[in-house]
RNA sequence: GCUUCCGUAGUUAAAUGGAUAUAACAAGCCCCUCCUAAGGGCUAGUUAUGGGUUCGAUUCCCGUCGGGAGUACCA
């Protein structure tokens, strides 16, 4: 039920909608003011009276009935208090319908029916290693997809791999001077980066120029070229696929930007139809002075196409082929202006689309020495941090339970867990200064905490399996049940939350608030040794939903939950 | 220069325009004869700055200061 709603309908102030007075109602700060409160504020002016007065003639009139147990007012507030058993029976039965009655499950919606979310993430360089910027789009793309699923949309992930440039010339020739075959498959795309990064520093002109060449011949379709541009591919996507795996996410297309570049002239003649394409400086041009933005350039002087132009073309190609209704890119701040001036182009064609399209933008991340640089080797490669949390929770959890099985997928979940979770906890457009000393702190506000809390409810629900369970509707929650009620409660809005603002740190805040409510309640009332059947009810049912939510919640943040840790 | 984002305890952060700004980490001190101490409790400590809008501003607007990013043929 929503109680909001509820309340809203049984106060009658004159001139104001039941609608809009749900919409003002709020929580008060502590419990023991109430449970909602109206702050009547709002109402002043057109009630033409002080808010005080008409929180108090409110107060008067309102009548209790077994919900809503009192309204009392306190200043310009109007603070009411709900029944207890009323608000545990409401979420009750809500739970119990997705999860016990086999509805949808607890927080999950149908609201998306019908719609499609596109969602560009990760997209990863070809022949480049991952390292720990790659995380946050790769993560926050995982956990949106997963988001919007939750909510019955359907949902494309698109990995945009940049498997075109310049840049694979430098690869092949670098492959032809120095490479040797063995140490590649040997070394895998590590070896392949160490050549590349190697030409790059021993680059002559003449060396720019075979390079070039070299990536010509990858465009006219020379074999051997192709030949060694699709190993480096497939090395690639083998390396990446190990720690899609690891982190739990997946794509529904890999669409890089060679797949565009025989789909940019229709575009670049719908531009010229339009007149949207003008000359400047040699090369051809959207011009969006008018908007303060530098020109969207399409063609470059000698007459190549630019990422932006493949960009646009992938833009039309996603809209024919899924029909998106929202097309997001979880792409780090940095290409702010980029996306700016793309979808202003998108919109100045005339498609009414362009209101669809969404750039997720996150912050960046550098180290405690500053800027990452694969040159100069100031890099930190994504699969040593998965590593090192992974042997850290291992070596944890053989100090505290040595004797437990499954030891090492237990350790997984929760190494990689804490990777995933310190770059899904903050919002998202903060910057990140990584170091080892904070990946590796698995105390406090962390998944670690959240699946502790998890093995602490599964460790209980074994105990009190076996015992006699009376009705759990018969007990009034005590302050320590209904602020776990209430915080159970907030599950389904946190996920909502976190789709509308793309933000899926509501979702793991939610997580841990929830997880510090269950280990107060935890200390204070006893579960299976409760004083009554009926209590025991109450409290193993909380405990099985505090659980069936934190395991849900950090799901859909790609995170494991182990039985036992 | 211009555009844009960000400035909250020692640190990292939270807070649909609402009541006494909330946590964690680090520090100090307590709590395992009691469902997992990867836990719980206590102590101490915060909205950069000047205006404005508002009954009410961490939140919205303008300026200043500090920091990040971007600013035409890279991606």
């Amino acid at each position: 039920m929503d109680h909001r709603a509820y309340i809203a309908e049984r106060i009658a102030a004159e001139g104001v909608t039941a609608e809009e007075l749900a919409e003002i109602i709020a929580v008060p700060p502590d419990p023991s003011m109430g449970d909602y409160a109206l702050p009547c504020f709002k109402l002043a002016k057109l009630m033409r009276k002080p808010p005080a007065v008409i929180a108090q003639e409110l107060a008067e009139k309102f009548v209790p009935d077994g919900v809503v147990a009192s309204a009392a007012a306190a200043g310009g507030y109007l603070n009411f208090k709900l029944d207890r058993r009323a608000l545990f029976a409401g979420f009750a039965s809500e739970f119990m319908e997705g999860d016990i009655s086999g509805g949808l499950p607890y927080g999950a919606s149908d609201e998306g029916r019908g719609k499609t979310v596109c969602i560009d993430y990760s997209s990863v360089n070809i022949a480049k290693p991952f390292h720990i910027g790659h995380l946050s789009t790769t993560v926050l793309g995982g956990a949106l997809y997963r988001i919007f699923k939750y909510l019955g949309y359907r949902v494309v992930g698109i990995n945009h791999l940049g498997d075109y440039g310049t840049q694979f010339g430098k690869l092949i020739s670098a492959y032809k001077r120095w490479g040797v075959r063995e140490e590649v498959e040997k070394g895998g795309i590590h070896a392949v980066n160490d050549l590349y990064v190697r030409f790059n520093s021993e680059a002559t002109e003449e060396m720019e120029e075979e390079a070039r060449e070299n990536f010509r011949l990858i465009e006219s379709g020379d074999e051997e070229a192709n030949r060694l541009f699709e190993w480096f591919k497939s090395l690639t996507l083998e390396y990446v696929g190990k720690i899609y795996d690891r982190l739990h996410v997946s794509f529904d297309s890999y669409a890089g930007e060679r797949f565009y570049i025989d789909k940019m002239q229709p575009v670049i003649d719908e531009l010229k139809e339009k007149g949207l394409l003008v000359e400047s400086r040699g090369a051809q041009v959207v011009d969006l002075e008018a908007y303060d933005m530098p020109p969207f350039i399409v063609l470059r002087s000698d007459g190549a196409s630019l990422y932006a132009t493949r960009d646009l073309a992938a833009a039309f190609y996603r809209k024919k082929t899924y029909n998106f209704d929202k097309c997001l890119y979880v792409v780090a701040y940095q290409q702010n202006l980029h996306f700016r001036q793309l979808f202003k182009v998108i919109e100045l064609m005339g498609e009414d689309w362009a209101k669809d399209m969404v750039h997720v933008a996150y912050g960046m991340v550098s180290l405690e020495d500053g800027a990452m640089s694969t040159r100069k080797g100031k890099v930190v490669w994504l699969e040593d941090v998965i590593n090192r949390c992974v042997e850290k929770a291992a070596k944890v959890l053989e100090e505290k339970n040595p004797d437990l099985a499954d030891k090492e997928d237990v350790a997984e979940k929760v190494g990689v867990g804490a990777v995933i979770f310190g770059a899904l906890y903050n919002n998202k457009i903060k910057d990140i200064v990584f170091s080892y000393d904070k990946a590796l702190n698995f105390d406090g506000e962390t998944s670690v905490y959240v699946q502790y809390t998890c093995a602490r409810c599964a460790s209980v629900l074994e105990k009190a399996a076996a015992l006699p369970r009376g009705d759990m509707f018969a007990v009034e929650p005590n302050d320590r049940e209904l602020e776990l009620v209430k915080s159970l409660s907030a599950f389904p809005s946190a996920v909502r939350a976190a789709a509308k603002g793309y933000e899926p740190s509501t979702v793991a805040r939610w997580c841990v608030d929830t997880a510090q409510v269950f280990n107060k309640f935890y200390l204070d009332c006893k579960i299976a040794q409760a004083e009554s059947d009926d209590a025991r009810a109450m409290r193993v049912f909380l405990t099985e939903a505090t659980a069936a939510c934190l395991k849900r919640g950090l799901g859909l943040l790609g995170i494991g939950v182990p039985e036992k840790m």
